[in-house]
DNA sequence: TGCCATGGTTACGTTTTTGTAACCACAAAT
DNA sequence: ATTTGTGGTTACAAAAACGTAACCATGGCA
């Protein structure tokens, strides 16, 4: 299936970044895995609303930008883990501050209410 | 026209920042409208792509989240004019580190080609 | 009197995104 | 021999976003 990514003749750097991180899911699955390599299972617990077809479009085109990496072991039943590559780790701070300055401007927005649970 | 926004339970403050600068065009026009106060003709002429359907929406959901001030002059024909307020100033510096993250991670992005050019 | 420009709105249709549910391959355990 | 669990894929349907073209109100101007 054809990827589709905003026209963007110009190549302008912050079109390009909302082609990678604008997505409904994008930033949420990034910044879940800021916290450690997962699983594609957990990644489905932890973003509860999300269904398996999408969670695996987002992790392809997440990786084919270079955002994350994809590490499949060779075992049965099968274990696929998903990490943040450099590139993906330098967007952590910038997407940080995406979320103080939410918390910052608007009330009843908790900062950093996406957090990590056992699961 | 109800406005629909991701779920967001947890009041997360990435999935909030993501409803209000995520669409298509929104960081564009912040990002246009941050070289000063624009008319709806000219922001129309910026984002040649745009309908005028559309950029209306996005400019009503940037007011009410308080991104974006919007005058109407009492003249005829309207007079129409859009500026950042305060809190979308603060955006600014954020897009900004975006976009710079952007053009030194991928090739082929340069940086701030989102130029605005006389019209 | 009729026409023009601005900043919209509206009805309608198309495209894009997202969701649902069923299915599959593999090997290990029962 | 059958079941189990993982990490998917596929066909299909629903919802959301976006685009197009027509229309409108106002007052100034010819």
């Amino acid at each position: 299936m054809a990827r589709k990514v905003i026209d963007n003749p110009n190549h302008c750097s912050l079109v390009h970044a909302m082609n990678i991180i604008g997505g409904k899911w994008k930033p949420i699955i990034i910044y879940i895995l800021a916290n450690g390599n997962l699983r594609f299972g957990k990644l489905l617990i932890f973003i509860p609303t999300i269904s398996k077809k999408v969670l695996t479009e987002q992790l392809r085109e997440l990786e084919e930008d270079g955002i994350i990496n994809r590490e499949r072991f060779a075992e049965t039943p099968p274990r696929v883990e998903y990490s943040l590559t450099e590139v993906g780790e330098a967007l952590l701070p910038i997407l940080r501050q995406l979320s103080e300055w939410t918390a910052a401007s608007f009330e009843d927005v908790e900062f950093e209410a996406c957090k990590i649970v056992d699961v």
